[in-house]
DNA sequence: CTTTGTGCAAATTCTTTGCACCAAA
DNA sequence: TTTGGTGCAAAGAATTTGCACAAAG
């Protein structure tokens, strides 16, 4: 049986990211391949400090400012939304199918609501504005704070 | 037939949001009640220095922190609510009543919706989270802006 | 070479905090 | 008096901007 070499395994996923990125016409950059993979393997809608400490460690010379441009370019590509429900900082979500999300008002940490009718994710009628899009949020305590 | 002077019909209004106030059990001051009066004459959904622009004319004292204070009391309170739809800044809404938003990606000025489905606002079934609020934004371009 | 991307430092904006003074009960 | 409300100035945090250097084609 031919095991495949760890270093191997990471280069695929790493091509993977690349090529994820090609179908969103995003030029793929060390930095920008490094975010988008970050973003795949943590579903934790995260801030950009929060990618930023994450990605650093490994990655001393990257900069904050790339990782607002990289979001940026990602979320006017289509590739990634943000989201507007943390009111401290901007989060983003790689997850772009409808679907809601809820936030717990004692951790902040922001959770995939994927069980909401699909229906409501349809836009009203409305001859007053050209309504492109629509974000779902819902607040209140999550189980591990009420235990707490 | 009996003309109301103009001041009186000043004076009922500001009654009205005194006995408004009282109804949250909030305690008018002279700062909380002209904040109120403009958040009920304005359905502007505005931002804190929206809200402070407006009165400083007429009140030179008054201080961005009272207005802070004040609608963090409001929202305590629960008498307006806070609206994530805006990125940038916090705004508010004095109509608590479930209705949706649409904000402007162009002009970025946020808009009523009441014709959203009341079910939408109704809460998904979960045993991971006590959901305890719902918030329907939507986004695109609005009439005027896309004249423009 | 030319264009595009990155990263540092500074600037800007929004919000919060500490504290002193003022006002109402 | 005592409590709570207001307002100034400073601090803090998130984001944006200007610019020089690096990388890619």
């Amino acid at each position: 049986m031919y095991l495949q070499p760890i270093h191997t395994k990471i280069m695929n996923q790493t091509l993977q990211t690349h090529n994820y990125l090609l179908k969103f016409s995003i030029k793929p950059s060390v930095q920008r391949t490094a975010v988008m993979e970050f973003l795949l393997n943590n579903r934790i809608h995260p801030t950009i400090d929060e990618i930023y400490m994450a990605l650093s460690p490994n990655m001393p010379t990257l900069s904050k400012t790339t990782v607002y441009n990289t979001l940026d370019l990602f979320v006017e590509k289509g590739a990634v939304q943000a989201l507007a429900i943390d009111e401290k900082n901007a989060r983003y979500d790689v997850d772009i199918s409808k679907h809601a999300h809820f936030r717990c008002n004692s951790c902040g940490k922001v959770f995939d609501l994927f069980n909401v009718n699909p229906e409501y994710f349809q836009f009203p009628e409305s001859d007053k504005f050209k309504i492109q899009a629509v974000e779902i949020s819902y607040s209140g305590i999550c189980n591990s704070c009420k235990e707490n």
